[in-house]
DNA sequence: TTTGCCGTCCTTTTT
DNA sequence: GGACGGCAAA
């Protein structure tokens, strides 16, 4: 008997299939695996494998698209082989790695700024003005969307400017050409520079792309159906000189096409490397019988789709459920009510998580844990950095990093309130631009600019304030943070916030402890780098299992994880799918997939819920179950009624057609819409009321019931209702109208 | 310059 | 139900 090799170790218990994945060396390989077929554990016995054979682990480069899968990711291979010098990154931050490091070969500043969402909105609106364009019409929101596009396809300001054919697209381009300037003035690159930067880089400048070309020799990507042009062209060149690629996903669980991710990266990956090696991970390790065939028969109904066979030697387990709840209030203390029997009989909170489409619903379900004391973990990593007091004092640290940074600097520079306003600011900027000087030059020489009057002195504390805060040792973070804390002021600002509520001071520890940890873990780090990781967390990275807390999280924070016991909420048309994605064929399939990879995490249990009322936005409204449930095999589920008070009569009578029908018949009989708290404030027993659904009644009582207003109103036709928020859906009735609101 | 009140508008997902 | 802009008053 010989001792097994290391590499003969790292083949154990894998199938024939995810070994010969492992064990392929050089040259393409795409690996097509289905959820739940062990892709993690492919990818990283065979970066083991890699290591243990011939290949130094420098030169091996994984890319994934969180940095909560690349921590994964590099946790497992360091079980495997220890702790090595493998690069286990997203692909955002390689680039914004890679583009510090070669900064000086591509002409870049190292110390650039990365703009996160709201930044680029704030630098969006400003440029749509300086285009002569009013934001209204013109909203950052929308034009970010579009540039993002345009930017992940390669398209910069000019080439996009020259396919612009009609009135929409060329005003765009007009910003789009604003909106770079900006970028370029405040030192700033946002998420789709990073990988446009270094797409120029790999392309222009054969030397930065032939030393990384050495640099890394084996290329791994995870979830390659994610990809956009931009990322797609960076593996590719990454590799040209060996073609050592091995992609891994999944086209079912593609679900980032609203964001210009192209699906046809991993479909023509065989075009694109005729050589390459494939191979099929199609069998199941993860789930029961029922919930993959549940999933499979939902995701048949896709019919842009290569077909695939989902299978598994799994028990068939218990059928998955499909709850019918009759609001959504109902709903959450549903699930608490099944969480709190899973903990009774011996489970642990770990195990569960909740799925939903939108955030919005994450708070019904956290106000019904609190109150039945379960703990629960919500993951939005992104909330936390986006609070303004984080990014309040991140733009202090932005700041002495990099001066050029004009947004940051605006941002803070009445940060707590030190009496420079609007106005000042206003002439702040005007000067700059007339005279060329960068703001931060200004605020030391105030008095070139005659308009400020007495806000000179303050301006120039402020300088004072910037100078002293450079000169703080930028290392380690977290003394630097107590620091700015203090010289700024900032600390008793919010110390005397406390009596309301803590959570900015609260928040503010966090983030001092957070790079307490960040200084733990990087004793070389600097401050540009701490920063180029806290612009660049995501949801999923806060995911801390460890915790014993139920998980909450959007689908599209699910994707990558597994739990024994899922929850989804929402199974409802115009939630999931998403009303916004309705218009296209395509949506409704990527919608799909979204609803296939929510369920695809279950292993155990799957509990798929909606409710007959959901109020949203304040407006309570009649749903309609979500087409998807109609295309469950029906031997795989089971219908659950919740509570009571349901007949299907009741269900028929309100079916979308004639609630539309309804609602039509409304508009025609009212006038105009009147504002709702100057209606609401109105309202009184007695007067009479239009409402879309129920039609003409009379308000018999109106009472208090917690914050909330209660009403009881008569309605002609539908008989006495009780209505709390849903009020709002009031109108008046038309005659009413007319009195009150002539015209 | 700041504050508070009002009305309007928006509502997906995120590196 | 919340963010934000506009406006008036402190």
């Amino acid at each position: 008997m010989t001792r097994p090799t290391p590499q003969q170790h790292l083949l154990e218990n894998l199938t024939s299939a995810q070994r010969t994945a492992v064990t392929h060396c050089d040259g393409p390989l795409l690996v097509l695996a289905g959820p739940g077929s062990g892709k993690t554990r492919v990818i990283t016995h065979r970066i083991a494998y890699l290591i243990a054979t011939t290949v130094q682990p420098e030169h091996i480069l994984a890319l994934t698209f969180t940095n909560k899968a690349a921590g994964e990711m590099r946790h497992r291979v360091a079980e495997l082989v220890g702790p090595g010098r493998t690069t286990i990154c997203t692909f955002h931050s390689l680039c914004a790695r890679l583009l510090r490091e070669f900064a000086a070969d591509l002409a870049l500043a190292p110390n650039f700024s990365i703009f996160d969402r709201a930044d680029t909105l704030t630098a969006l609106k400003e440029a749509t003005r300086q285009a002569d364009l009013d934001p209204k019409n013109w909203p950052p929101a929308v034009t970010c969307e579009k540039i993002s596009r345009a930017k992940s396809k390669l398209q910069g300001p000019a080439e996009y400017q020259e396919q612009a054919d009609d009135f929409q697209s060329k005003q765009l381009a007009k910003i789009y050409h604003r909106y770079q300037q900006i970028l370029q003035s405040n030192s700033a690159l946002d998420f789709d520079d990073l990988l446009l930067r270094m797409v120029d880089a790999l392309r222009n400048n054969e030397s930065v792309r032939s030393r990384l070309a050495r640099r890394y020799r084996y290329l791994l990507v995870d979830e390659y159906q994610d990809t956009n042009q931009a990322q797609y062209v960076i593996a590719r060149v990454l590799c040209r000189d060996h073609n050592n690629i091995c992609v891994t996903g999944d086209p079912d669980q593609s679900i980032y096409g609203w964001r210009g991710a192209d699906i046809s990266n991993i479909l023509d990956f065989e075009r694109d490397f005729p050589q390459a090696r494939i191979v099929r991970l199609e069998q199941n390790y993860r789930s029961t019988g029922h919930i993959l065939s549940a999933a499979d028969g939902l995701i048949r109904n896709n019919s842009l789709r290569k077909h695939k066979d989902l299978w598994t030697q799994n028990p068939v387990g218990q059928l998955v459920e499909v709850v019918c709840c009759p609001d959504e209030r109902a709903e959450a203390r549903y699930i608490a009510g099944r969480i709190a029997q899973y903990v009774e009989d011996g489970g642990s909170c770990k195990d569960i998580a909740v799925f939903y489409r939108v955030n919005s619903l994450s708070r019904t379900l956290e106000q019904a844990f609190r109150s039945a004391v379960i703990p629960y973990q919500m993951i939005r990593g992104v909330a936390f950095y986006a609070r303004r007091e984080i990014k309040d004092v991140l733009a202090y640290l932005r700041v002495i990093v990099n001066p050029d940074d004009e947004l940051s600097l605006l941002r803070i520079i009445n940060v707590p309130a030190r009496k420079i306003g609007a106005k000042t600011v206003k002439a702040l900027q005007d000067r700059s631009r007339t005279s060329g000087t960068p703001v931060r030059q200004l605020l030391a020489e105030p008095d070139n600019i005659p308009s400020l009057g007495r806000a000179a002195g303050s301006l120039q504390k402020f300088a004072v304030l910037l100078d002293e805060l450079s000169a703080v040792p930028q290392s380690p973070v977290k003394n630097l943070l107590e620091r700015l804390m203090h010289l700024t002021g900032l600390d008793s600002e919010y110390a005397a916030d406390r009596h309301e509520d803590g959570t900015a001071m609260d928040n503010i520890n966090e983030l001092i402890s957070s790079a307490a940890q960040y200084d733990q873990d990087n004793p070389q780090g600097d401050l540009e780098d701490y920063l180029q990781q806290t612009s660049l967390v995501c949801d999923v990275d806060a995911f801390d299992p460890a915790q014993g807390a139920v998980a909450m999280m959007t689908l599209h924070a699910a994707k990558g994880l597994e739990f024994p016991v899922v929850f989804m909420v929402g199974l409802e048309d115009g939630l999931l799918p998403h009303s916004r994605s309705v218009d296209y064929i395509a949506s409704i399939e990527e919608e799909r997939r979204l609803c296939f990879v929510g369920m695809t995490r279950a292993k155990r249990n799957l509990v798929m819920s909606y409710a007959r009322y959901r109020t949203l936005r304040g407006l309570t409204n009649r749903t309609v179950p979500s087409g998807f449930l109609a295309e469950l095999p029906a031997e795989s589920f089971q219908h659950i009624q919740s509570d009571v008070s349901f007949d299907s009569e009741f269900l028929d009578k309100f079916t979308k057609a004639t609630d539309t029908a309804v609602r039509q018949s409304a508009r025609q009989g009212s006038t105009r819409r009147v504002s709702r708290s100057a209606f609401v404030a109105q309202l009184v027993a007695g007067s009479s009321v239009y409402h879309p659904r129920f039609g003409l009644g009379k308000i018999e009582q109106i009472s208090k019931f917690g914050k909330f207003t209660r009403a009881v109103i008569d309605f002609e036709q539908a008989g006495p209702q009780t209505m709390m928020r849903e009020y709002a859906n009031l109108q008046k009735s038309p005659e009413q109208q007319s009195q009150q609101f002539p015209r």
